[in-house]
RNA sequence: GUGGUUGUAGUUCAGUUGGUUAGAACGCCUGAUUGUGGUUCAGGAGGUCGUGGGUUCAAAUCCCAUCUUCCACCCCA
């Protein structure tokens, strides 16, 4: 008989009982800390219009998104002309609807649909997949989690600091250290484009020196100066991307050089009010850093852009976000301001594995198995069961006669911590046998009594 | 999307210049112990050599395509 071997498409993966003990680990950690800011669950559909996703992530992104075929004969509004028309004409005719790319544009939807029934300012969480049509890498999938938080409605920075507090209460939460969080403004690189001579080539600006760590000066110098920023200038714009000094510092610097370029300056103005929140908020947040050559690739943010990376640069950033003050005007809904980030779970969850940082679980539930030496002891079981769960105990019985060994094994694999065994020398005398599997030890006690013991053992 | 890389039992890997029945370790199953798991001992099962085509008397081995893995670019969580 011929088969198909099964396999799942390349950048997607399967989550067993163990790694969804992990993952729940990160999922409950963050949604914890969301819900103690304020902020209120919010899901949406897998797919959205692809008339609602594209031209949101500039060129590259348009490219990335997964688009579904329209259902039944997606051909029959073809025509010959058409195909020679190439793709982009095709794909129009031929599909609708695309999965989401990421959470902030669908969220951004939902508000221009919604906004007269919201409570602003709007502060909702999401904690959904996303998929990109991207080659996969380490680190890099094309279906993936991410974690959402963000307000629309108020333009204050207040929001900003609390982003970063949250972002560290999460990662101190769950246990990661020597990350950075780094903190950069779009109006600020705006104003150092212009000084570069880049007026309205600022996202030709933002995507080249976004590589500057990576790809190191030269490289960005010569993608800047092919798309025509002047070589002059520019030297004198990146001594500034690589100013050393704390955020004072690199502030009053700035606001000097900036003196009539006015988005520079509400730039510099709004990075002052957000440390000066934090300041003001009593916590420390040592690994926060002001870096001006933080840019970020989506073309939406018009204010602060974060990004948290960690400091070995073993995988790419584990969380980014920023401030998008035109999103939802896209969708015909002006003047909703919004400030967000997300977290990205299956990097969070590979940088805790490499570095061993899940606190010891089981990914079984079950405390006691009920095993059966013969058939009898099968119906004198199935109220033991339910009696056990009645008091909240997570009980299984194993639901085969075969050998007590094999049922021990069960426990033992599963991680099961008690066994109560049935035969006929227990249902005579009601007495029946608890075994601990981590200590081996077994005594005859009344189910009562079993009960009374668990619950002892749970407490503790 | 561009360039490169990887694929052999459940897992990690051997497999000679193309040459008989493709091996090991661990894991799994059975028994030693018919009412006792994790140790030990004995035995056993398990392979479309990623898939499809080609070259050859003969292919896990050579060639082509495709899928998958990982890496670089691009971009990003």
């Amino acid at each position: 008989m011929k088969y198909q071997r099964p396999t799942i498409p390349r950048g997607t993966r399967d989550f067993g009982p163990v790694e969804m003990a992990k993952r729940n680990f990160i999922f409950s950690t963050i949604k914890t800390v969301f819900q103690k800011f304020g902020y209120q669950p919010l899901e949406t559909p897998g797919m959205e219009s692809l008339s609602v996703l594209m031209g949101k992530y500039g060129h590259e992104g348009d490219q990335l998104l997964f688009k579904i075929l329209n259902s039944g004969d997606f051909l029959k509004a073809m025509s010959a002309k058409d195909l020679k028309d190439g793709y982009r004409q095709i794909l129009r005719k031929v599909s609708e609807k695309g999965l989401r790319y990421d959470l902030t544009v669908p969220f951004a939807r939902y508000v221009a649909m919604n906004h007269h029934k919201l409570v602003f300012p709007f502060k909702r969480y999401q904690i959904q997949p996303v998929w990109r049509a991207d080659r996969p890498q380490k680190g890099r999938y094309r279906e993936f989690y991410q974690c959402d938080a963000d307000v629309v409605g108020s333009r204050s920075m207040i929001n900003e600091a609390e982003i970063i507090w949250m972002i560290y209460e999460i990662f101190s939460n769950l246990g990661i250290k020597s990350y950075t969080i780094k903190i950069n403004h779009r109006k600020i690189l705006e104003a150092l484009s212009a000084l570069a001579g880049g007026e309205g080539k600022e996202n030709t600006f933002y995507i080249a020196i976004d590589k500057l760590e990576k790809a190191g000066k030269e490289k960005v110098i010569r993608e800047l100066t092919d798309a025509g920023f002047d070589h002059e200038k520019i030297d004198k714009v990146f001594p500034l991307l690589e100013m050393a000094g704390d955020t004072r510092e690199k502030i009053i610097r700035l606001k000097k050089l900036f003196h009539s370029l006015e988005a520079g300056i509400s730039g510099l103005q709004e990075i002052e009010e957000t440390f000066s929140h934090i300041q003001d908020s009593e916590i420390n947040i040592p690994n926060l850093r002001f870096d001006l050559s933080l840019a970020r690739g989506l073309s939406y943010y018009t204010g602060s852009i974060f990004e948290v990376t960690m400091d070995d640069g073993s995988i790419g950033s584990l969380s980014g976000g920023g401030r998008y003050d035109n999103l939802t005007s896209l969708y015909g809904v002006p003047d909703i301001p919004g400030v967000g980030f997300s977290l990205g779970v299956d990097r969070i969850y590979d940088v805790m594995e490499k570095r061993d940082l899940f606190p010891d679980q089981t990914s079984t539930f079950t405390i006691v198995l009920v095993t059966t030496l013969d058939a009898e002891a099968v119906p004198y079981s199935l109220p033991l069961l339910a009696k056990l769960r009645s008091q909240g105990i997570s009980a299984e019985i194993y639901p085969d006669v075969v050998k007590i060994k094999k049922q021990l094994n069960y426990a033992d694999r599963k991680g099961i911590p008690y066994v109560i065994l049935i035969g006929s020398q227990e249902m005579e005398t009601g007495k029946l046998t608890l075994k601990s599997m981590r200590t081996g030890k077994q005594e005859a006690l009344d189910i009562g009594a079993i009960i009374e013991k668990i619950k002892n053992q749970m407490n503790d």
